[in-house]
DNA sequence: CTTACGGCCTGTACGC
DNA sequence: TGCGTACAGGCCGTAA
């Protein structure tokens, strides 16, 4: 489920629960995430205060009063449910693979039927260098992100926009919903070379998709099957696609007959209007 | 170097 | 009902 405006919801519930807590059990059900769980991974967290909990690109960061990080991605399908004691609704019951309990009862539990998430365990001073994390763009909702910065990621770049953008390491935490979406509201083809998106065009999409990311967080994200933030609200920016997953549907402020369109690009699906987007 | 594609894993929706 | 197929919010390794 996650893109930026989700794990960015997960983080905000997560630190409501955890920051200042001390976690004194962690039950691990299944290490044979995306990667395995590094050596010894509950013995390292328990006993550990979170001393705060942050957020770059979809992966979510917990740093340990012991200088460490617990770096969490939740691939496709993973989710951060916490229970507070009575409540027991916890989603993905079956694919509850780590659970965290606090020592004031706050139990956090990490499920994820595909298992494509990872944990590690990662010293804070060695972060910014870590294999998952040192190829990363720009945070899109950063104050270091505009038209100019974008315009020179997607510089010489032969593919789609729409694959441009998808590629991390142009800007970290994009996926297919809010690609789609920022193509839309930027009146871009996702079919258009990523190297012919400079000047103007870069400003639009850039605005473009710090708008959309903006209004996702306003509104809890996106909740396509199911909970999306770690209370288990549902988000409701779903409510709010303008093109994503709308095939056939009329695209809003257009009046093209075609409506919107669904093509595969690089494997995936594209949802836009051939009409506005040029 | 950059780009394209298969694979990872499970669940669900749909057509026959 | 059952079965096969396609597809799903992400990312990585490999090949070209």
């Amino acid at each position: 489920m996650p893109e930026l405006p989700e794990v960015e919801t997960i983080r905000r519930g997560l630190a409501t629960a955890l920051e200042g807590r001390r976690i004194a059990r962690v039950t691990v059900r299944r290490s044979d995430l995306r990667r395995p769980l590094p050596e010894n991974f509950a013995a390292r967290i328990e006993g550990r205060r979170i001393t705060g909990i942050g957020r770059r690109a979809k992966y979510l960061l917990l740093s340990l009063d012991d200088d460490n990080v617990l770096l969490a991605h939740l691939g496709m399908s993973g989710r951060m449910v916490i229970e507070n004691g009575a409540e027991t609704r916890v989603a993905h019951l079956t694919h509850v693979h780590v659970s965290f309990a606090a020592e004031d009862g706050t139990v956090v539990r990490f499920s994820d039927p595909r298992r494509f998430g990872l944990m590690d365990i990662v010293a804070a001073n060695a972060l910014d260098s870590h294999a998952l994390l040192a190829g990363l763009g720009p945070e899109p909702i950063g104050n270091a992100f505009d038209g100019t910065i974008l315009a020179e990621r997607l510089k010489g770049k032969r593919t789609p926009i729409k694959a441009a953008l998808l590629d991390q390491r142009v800007v970290a935490g994009l996926g297919n919903i809010y690609v789609c979406e920022s193509l839309y509201r930027s009146g871009i083809s996702p079919k258009r070379l990523a190297r012919t998106v400079q000047g103007e065009r870069a400003h639009r999409l850039a605005d473009a998709i710090r708008a959309v990311l903006a209004d996702a967080i306003a509104a809890g994200g996106s909740s396509l099957r199911d909970h999306v933030s770690a209370t288990g609200e549902l988000g409701y920016f779903q409510h709010n696609f303008e093109v994503y997953d709308r095939e056939g549907q009329p695209c809003p402020g257009c009046d093209c007959g075609a409506g919107v369109l669904r093509i595969v690009q690089s494997g995936r699906s594209t949802f836009y209007c051939a009409a506005r987007q040029r």
